[in-house]
DNA sequence: CACTGTAGTAAACGAGCGTTTACTTGATGA
DNA sequence: TCATCAAGTAAACGCTCGTTTACTACAGTG
């Protein structure tokens, strides 16, 4: 049964997002699911290939995050105004839909933090953990508010500042979610952040 | 001679922020010295006092740095208008400084991506990033907007919300400044957003 | 000179690592 | 019923880990 196979992902990535990849035992994994490393080796080659397989759903995931959310763009009859809140409305939405998956969702969580752990001594993880967490959403956010200015929906400033600006509370608050208590919920502050985005950069011919 | 304790501590902490403290072995730091790990074992009495002498010397720094920059607090005879102005430069430098500390400065820098790298497994180390890095500068900014509103050099508005709006850009540049190719110097943004920050949110008294 | 203490080496220790091997189940199906 | 095969155990493999031990070289000091 294939069922194993997919626990021992699940717990092997638990064990790597806490400890490691190198410090985390191919023993301590089995230990866990009350089997012996011997018969990991039924369903894994190796320890590295664990690893692999959790990446590679990763990259699926993160290839299926894409497609449903590549936008089909507003149909041409819509209104300019239209257009504007959807945009808007979108980014909002996508944003928070995708702060929950890294602090909320087990896999999400568990992959973000073994990505932490592993920047420093891995290349690839390491331009992984930029294009995802750090420079690509700023960049992404900045050539999207570019042309949100130059549509006129929001007003003109810095776009990289002000993408900088938008991301970094969703950045920030990602790690503060990973302490126990929080007081404050962090995903009512983010949300909190982006209505007063919006509000702040938002030019008001109709919209909000 | 107590250099060699020295070169131990440096090369160890090197260690732990490319690896981890796991990861890292005693082998390897007394390998890159050119001396044999029973050598190290002259000037430490085992791997994890190294580790407790990286924290200590971090903790000193941190004192030593809170009390050069503890406000000593504006002279009672200077000018509303010249505490703002204070104030604010002075946020701004000790801001800018701290950046330096994170990402220039190596003992700094390495120190941070060694807790970093503990912060999952060690739940002391989990306290400390959280106080240093996350929750402990957002509630510390926080209580300082908060008093500069009531102060009437800042605007009113919701003082958490702002503090991440001030803080979160800092943390990510940290973040952003381990990517090896940074395009624009991360420096140079923060003090744009500091900038741009204090351009928004002054109240336009006399200052600016 | 002999004495003492420091800093170092080389080798061994037991433990744990990732991995392999030989063997034991128990279910399946011709 | 018997061969097959997937799934698991227990033990061993070679290796590296952190740590200890026995020994060497040498500088300073009475």
């Amino acid at each position: 049964m294939s069922d194993t196979r997919e626990k021992i992902l699940i717990t092997a990535l638990r064990l790597f997002a806490q400890d490691g990849y190198e410090a985390a035992s191919v023993s301590a994994i089995a230990g866990i699911l009350g089997m012996t490393k011997g018969a990991l080796y039924r369903h894994y080659k190796n320890k590295r290939e664990i690893f692999d397989r959790i990446v590679d759903r990763m990259v699926q995931i993160d290839i299926e995050c894409a497609k449903k959310h590549e936008v089909p763009e507003v149909t041409f009859d819509q209104a300019p105004s239209a257009y504007r809140n959807a945009t808007m409305d979108k980014i909002k939405s996508f944003t928070i839909s995708q702060f929950k998956f890294w602090t909320e969702n087990e896999f999400g969580c568990d992959f973000r933090k073994m990505v932490t752990l592993e920047q420093y001594r891995n290349p690839e993880i390491a331009d992984w953990y930029q294009k995802v967490f750090a420079n690509g959403p700023v960049s992404y956010m900045e050539d999207l508010l570019r042309e949100m200015m130059a549509q006129g929906v929001l007003k003109n400033s810095n776009p990289r500042l002000l993408a900088l600006d938008f991301y970094a509370p969703f950045y920030l608050l990602i790690s503060m979610s990973d302490a126990p208590s929080d007081g404050e919920k962090a995903i009512d502050l983010l949300t909190a952040h982006i209505d007063s985005f919006i509000q702040k950069n938002a030019t008001n011919r109709q919209s909000q």
